[in-house]
Order: structure tokens, then sequence, then C-alpha cells
DNA sequence: CTGTTAGCGCCTTCAG
DNA sequence: CTGAAGGCGCTAACAG
């Protein structure tokens, strides 16, 4: 039925292991130019390819790294994000000469139960996205010993390594772009009322550099839920004496982003000509819209690229792990912020 | 290091056999009670588990699907439809106990380097999102006998399987509630020059509607471009006298309906009281926007289902191919369809 | 430089 | 009802 090594050796009229050899370019062993080209040629003759599970059995490894996505992935909120992060790996992963399997945070029943989908041999090691706080998934993998990183900051375990934008750094770009153009009201927009890890460290950014020019930083917030944003946003901005109003805004996602450019919009008020609005990740939502919107880019190849790269190296080393790599965004500057009115 | 079926042979005073035929529940082979007690009792005390990769070198097969994604995933017009349908699939697949490993389209060079790629043991067979049409990725795959299903009609080799939703009936529901709502000039938009094989359906659906009550089909092309969009919605919309402007408009995707409906309101035509349109798929991207979207909902859950049915059945019967499953999809009524102004 | 010898961890006859 | 034996396809020492 399906070519073997054994067919090969047999072919070319040498040992399996020779086979192995060649086609493994094996730096250890030596071989003969003269075999070499013969073995190569039986290979290509028999359409031989080796089989990725019989290898995975000797060598214990699968050069294959899991995903395992949110439970919740299926928010069309979330997906535009995940989709390009999803992206970034799946492309560094291909680079990196690793493929992929995907899990979803309803694989994650409990420890007990579901412990051993994601260490039956076919993933070498697991990529988390974003899980949920209440989950024991990340402290039962550690303890399993389980290679893992988390494409989020966590904000919990020591041991558990991650990669993240560098969410400080990059809310305090943005806040400075606005800065420089002359806004002095500058309102920060949380988009939950228990904020999550990241959205507080883009507060912190964002305070950052308000304090730095001695201005006060102040926040709100806007869920995406479209009358619960219109409730939050009409008292911030519409019911709002001019003078008081902010005249920008700095949102911690694209979508809420782009919520409340459109809310602003209905009422009246122009973007950017009134208010200057910046989004937080350029995942692609603001395409949909007509406004081109001022954003951070997040770098998802490179956060990807090295989510593997620190995963592997777990691998290679178990005690390799508790790492992080905080990468830069770059702002993008677009067509929702321009220079306040009010110079 | 890791417990292995002989160490739980050995706990539980068994052979390596009898341990298999517990844990498999094996069908064939009869086991006594208390032995089965007392292998299943040694297992846990192990915490043994498995290996995938061994089980897979024995049986050929790894309970795993392949999704081979579009090379141009990334475009985030593309996101929101593939996301949706990505998650049914994933669902599904958990449901009938698959695995499931990613390829990017990029993957596919061509057919002699990367056929391998795809049939080294680890997936027992491919699901295809939307191939480009030059490729030739398709027609290798079933001179190479993979078990392969297609998630888009293919509108091309006979003997490739595939599931669909029913882009005609869906079409002829979507424009028949415009009819019902006393609409008379409907128009259909394209979202390309050369339609791709789903847009053609969707106008036929259209079109069956429209000529079964008397009326005359017409169409339009309106790209996703931004000033593209703008320069086709002009002239078909607003440049026209009233009395021969269409009061209702179906699209091929929701991205383009949201896209129109946007460019309408900024020349101030009211969604839906001067024009009524709709969407397809119904893929999320709609709650990004202030309007909520008429459109068909793309049944995700079940085509991911149907795709894994019949990738199974191919994969246990290699004959069994050339099938095709077209499942209905669901009128979602919402904000942007209203009785026609001319009533 | 190349072949021999052992497995990797599991499943599947086939005897007992 | 259970165990022994053989093999899946490959790689990794270790000899020659």
């Amino acid at each position: 039925m399906s070519v073997s090594i054994r067919d090969v050796a047999a072919h070319a009229g040498v040992s399996r292991a020779t086979v192995s050899k060649v086609l493994n370019e094996s730096a250890t062993a030596q071989i003969a130019a003269s075999t070499r080209e013969r073995v190569r040629l039986a290979a290509k003759e028999l359409g031989y390819h080796p089989s990725a599970i019989a290898r995975g059995l000797t060598r214990k490894q699968m050069d294959t790294v899991g995903i395992v996505l949110p439970p919740a992935l299926s928010a069309p909120t979330a997906s535009t994000f995940y989709s390009s992060l999803f992206n970034g790996v799946l492309q560094a992963a291909a680079d990196l000469g690793q493929n992929v399997t995907v899990f979803t945070g309803e694989h994650w029943v409990d420890a007990k139960t579901s412990l051993h989908r994601f260490r039956d041999g076919r993933v070498d090691g697991l990529l988390l996205f974003y899980q949920p706080p209440d989950s024991d998934i990340i402290s039962t993998l550690l303890d399993a010993e389980v290679p893992v990183v988390s494409m989020d900051d966590p904000h919990g375990d020591e041991r558990l390594s991650y990669v993240d934008v560098d969410n400080i750094a990059g809310s305090r770009v943005v806040t400075e772009h606005l800065l420089d153009l002359g806004h002095q009201r500058i309102i920060f927009l949380y988009e939950r009322h228990t904020p999550l890890h990241y959205e507080i460290q883009r507060e912190v950014g964002y305070q950052e550099a308000m304090t730095a020019r001695g201005l006060t930083p102040s926040h709100g917030v806007v869920r995406y839920n479209q009358e619960m944003a219109e409730a939050a946003v009409k008292p911030l901005f519409v019911d709002c004496p001019v003078n008081e109003r902010p005249t920008g805004v700095i949102c911690c996602s694209d979508w809420q982003a782009i919520r409340v450019v459109g809310i602003l919009k209905r009422h009246g008020l122009r973007v950017p000509e009134d208010i200057s609005i910046t989004g937080f990740n350029d995942d692609g939502a603001a395409l949909l819209t007509q406004t081109p919107l001022t954003t951070l880019r997040q770098p998802y190849y490179d956060l990807g690229k090295a989510a593997i790269e620190l995963l592997l190296m777990q691998i290679a080393d178990r005690t390799k792990r508790g790492e992080r790599r905080i990468l830069p965004g770059t702002l993008r500057i677009d067509g929702t912020t321009a220079p306040s009115p009010q110079n």
C-alpha cells in the first residue's frame, strides 16, 4: 500500500538506517555522495514520504504546537482581534517549521478529565490564547509540566511564560500623539467595569503620558453593547458643557472606538474635527466603517514568533519557563485624530 | 518517565493486550468484570493515558482532520465569515471526537513539494476552505486519493465532496422577504466583476423570486474598497430619479451591506425608510454598526458537522466521494428592511 | 562510510 | 477469558 522506508532501502540497495540518515540530512553521520544520490532517487521514484507518526513515536516529538482558543471565540467582538493574532501565529509557526493543532476552551472541562487531551503526544507544547481567569487550566498545565506559553499577560503564575504587546508604552505613545496635537482634556475609556489586566496597563500608559505634562487623567467605561454604550457615551460627551467636554478619547480596542465614533456622530459631533479618537489593536475591524481609525497596531506575527520560540525553548529544556517577551506596538495615524479644536 | 501500557499491565498483574482491550472497550473480546476493574484502577492510580502517536501508528488513523484555510485569510473582510465557519467546524469536530490541525493556503506551494505535508499521517483527511480557483490543490489531492471535502461549492471536479449553504434558496427567501414588504424595484449587488460561483447562485435565487412575481431583475457591482464602493453606489441610488431608484437591495455579504448602508446614509438616504437592504452570512460583522442587519444566517455548525461526516465516511471508504450536502440558511429579519415607501 | 540491533507504545491476530 | 507474539515505520546507538 503506502511506501515505507524499507521499500526505499530495498530499492536503493542500502539499509533502512542509511535511508533515514540521508533523508534527515543527519549531521552526525557522513554518507557517500553516491549512495546519497541513490537513496534520494529511490525515494523520489517510489514517491516516498516519511510517516510523521512513526517519526514522532521514536523521536518523542511531533514538531507541533497546540493553540488553545478562548472559550467564547465565537463572540464577534473578539473575532477580528483573535483572527489577526491567530494568523500571526500560523504564519510564524510555518516559518519555524511547526505544525499547529487547535483546541477550544470548551475542551477544558476540568483538570482531571481534560488534561490528557493536551498530553497524549500530539503536541509538544501549548499556546494559550486568553483563558477565563477562573479556569484552573493554567495552574494544572504548569503542575503537569506541560510546556506552555500564554499569548496575553496572564498577570498570575510566575512560572508561566508569556508574550504580549507593550500595553503601557503603546498607550503612552497613543496618548502622546493626542497631546502633541494640542489636546488637553483626554479621557481614557475602559470596556468593562472590572477591567482586565491589559486594560489597566493601558490606562497606566495613558496616565503616565498625562501626568508627565501636568494634566489630570480621567476615565469612563463604555461597554460593547449598543444601549449600554449609548447610555455611557451621552453623559460624557453630549450632556456636558463644551468647555468641559473631552477633545480626545483613548479607547481600549478598535471595536470600542468604532462604536464611540458612531454614537458621537449620531449626536452631531464631528470626528476628528470636534473630538479625536484612537483605537487599540489595529485588527481590521475599522475597515468596515467609513472612518479610518488612528490606532496602535499589535505586532501579530512577531508575537506569534516570540511565543513559539519561547515554547520551543521550553520544550528543549523544561526548566526554561517563566520567560516573557514584551513587544512594541506601532502607532498608525489615520483619520480619527486631528489637532485639538481649542488651538 | 511517562507511564506506558506495560506499567499498567504490570501494576494490574495482566498482559498489555488485556489492558488495551479493557481501555478500548473492545467489543470483540470479553473481559471478566473483576480484571476489568483491576485494570481501570491501575490505570487511574498510575495516571495512565495512552499515547495518541503510538495508537495512531498501529491503527493508521489519528482521528484528526486538517483544515486548509484560504491563503488570504488575513483579509479582514474575510475574517468574520471564516471565523464563524471555523468556529462551527471546531465545535462539530469536538462533538464528533475529531482533533483539528490547521494549514494555511500558503502551505501549498505546488503539487510536488507540498503534497506530502498533507499525507504524512497526521491527518486522516482534509477540509478545504475556499481555495483560489487557479490552484491545483484540489485536483492534486483527489489524484492522490487523499480524503477531502470542500466547505464551498467548488463548481469543479465531480469527484470532490462538498457542503454548502443553499445559496439559491437562501437568496430567494431574502428576495421574497423584500417582495412581501411591497418592494418592486429590487437590485442585486455583486461583489466582484468576475463573480464567484456562490455569487452567481445567489443572483439566481434572486432572479427566480423576481420573475416569479413578474418583475425584472437587475444587478450592479459594489466592491469592498471604500472609493470603489462609493463610485458604484452613487450612480445606482443617488444620481437617479426617485421613481427609478431601487427601494430594495440584496447584498452578497454582510460586509457589503454594511458598506452600502454607510454610503447611502451619508448621502442622506434613510435605511430602512427609503431603502431596504439585506446582507448574507450573518457573520457578526454587523454588530459593529448601529444598524441591525436583516440577513441570511448560514448554519455554521451544521455545515461543519456535515463536512466532517462526509469526510469520515470517505476515510472509512475511499470510494465514497463526490457527495454533497446543501443546507438551508435562516432568514434573520432585523432593522434594515421595512415596507416599501411606495406603499 | 554503512549496516545491525533495539526499541518507541500500542493493537491485533491467534493460541491456550 | 487472557496471554504471547509480531509488527506498525522510524531513529539512535553502536559496531564494523
